[in-house]
DNA sequence: ACGCTACTTTACGTTAACGTAAACGTCAAC
DNA sequence: GTTGACGTTTACGTTAACGTAAAGTAGCGT
C-alpha cells in the first residue's frame, strides 16, 4: 500500500516552518511521529494534524490551547460525563471563535471605511488634504476621535 | 464643558487589565495620556484608543503591529506618495484579516461538526460509543484521520 | 576510508508582553 | 502628623515559542 511518509525537512519546507518548530510541537505533545531508527517519519495523518495546529496558531491560539482542542477528539473511557465535558469545552471554543470573528469584522469595517476616505483624498496647497469630489477637508473620524 | 477624564485605575478596571499594562502601552508609544502633576489622566479619546488596541490584541496582532495600524491614521506631511503607501498598508491589513477570518470559519465548521457528532453519541457496553439513532459506531472522522 | 548530507539530542539564547517588587511622591482623612 | 489610598519610576523576573549553536550518529556516493 502507498504508505506515504514525510521527513521532518519535507514537512518543514511544505509548511514554511523549521524543523525546530516541528520538534517543539512534539515536545509539547502536539504530534507523535513514528521513528525509523532514530529518525522521525511523519504519516499523512501527522501531516494533516500539523496543518490543523498551524491554522490554530494563525487564529491566535497558544500551543496548550491547541493541545486541549486536539484532546477533545479523544473520546476517553466511554463515560457519559466525559462526553458532556468535551461537548461543553467544544462549545466554549466555538463561542470564543465567534467572538473573535466579530472583532475581526469590526476591524475590517473600520479599516475599509478609512481606505475609502483615503482613496477620495488629494493633496492640497499648504501640506493639507482635501476630498477629491467636494474639495472639503477630510473630517477623518479616527475611531478614537469621537 | 464636561471634559471627562479617567485615572489609570479607572480604565484598568473598566477594561479588565492592569495599570502596568496601560503604562506598558504608553512605553510602546500606543497611547500618550495627559498629565496632571505627575499623574496620568486619560481623555475620552484615549479611552476609545485603548479599546481599539485591546481589540487588536484579541484579534491576535502584536503591539508593534497595532502601533503601525494606529500610525496609518496620521496622514503625514501631505505628500501623495505617503497617501499611497498608507493605502497599500491598509489594504494589506484588511487582506490579512480576511484570511484570518477564513481560518476561523474553517475551525468553527470543524468543531461544530464534531459537536453534532458528539450530541448524537451514547455510551455502549465495553467502554464504546455508538450513535443514538442508528446504534452504529461513531466513525469520528477526526480532521487528521483522512 | 572519506566526506557529505540529513538527522539526532542537549542546552543555552532571544523576544514580546507584561508581572512583580522596591522605593518614593502626594493628597485627604483622622 | 501620620496613616492610607493612589500614583509614580526603575528595574529585574517570567512565560511562550521558538532560534541557534554544539556535538554526535547514520547512510550514501566515490
Amino acid at each position: 500500500m502507498g504508505e506515504l511518509a514525510y521527513s521532518i525537512k519535507d514537512l518543514a519546507a511544505e509548511f514554511g516552518i523549521t524543523a525546530r518548530t516541528l520538534r517543539h510541537y512534539e515536545e509539547q505533545g502536539l504530534v507523535a511521529p513514528a521513528r525509523v531508527g532514530q529518525n522521525r517519519t511523519y504519516s499523512a495523518a501527522d501531516r494533516v494534524r500539523i496543518a490543523w495546529i498551524l491554522r490554530g496558531r494563525r487564529v491566535g491560539f497558544s500551543l496548550s490551547e491547541i493541545a486541549d482542542m486536539l484532546r477533545l477528539y479523544e473520546l476517553g473511557d466511554g463515560r457519559e460525563t466525559q462526553r458532556q465535558v468535551t461537548l461543553a469545552k467544544c462549545r466554549e471554543r466555538i463561542a470564543a471563535l465567534e467572538a473573535q470573528r466579530a472583532d475581526i469584522d469590526e476591524t475590517i469595517t473600520e479599516l475599509t471605511g478609512f481606505c475609502d476616505t483615503l482613496e477620495n483624498l488629494v493633496p492640497a496647497p499648504g501640506g493639507r488634504w482635501v476630498r477629491k469630489d467636494t474639495g472639503e477637508p477630510p473630517q477623518l473620524r479616527n475611531p478614537w476621535d469621537g
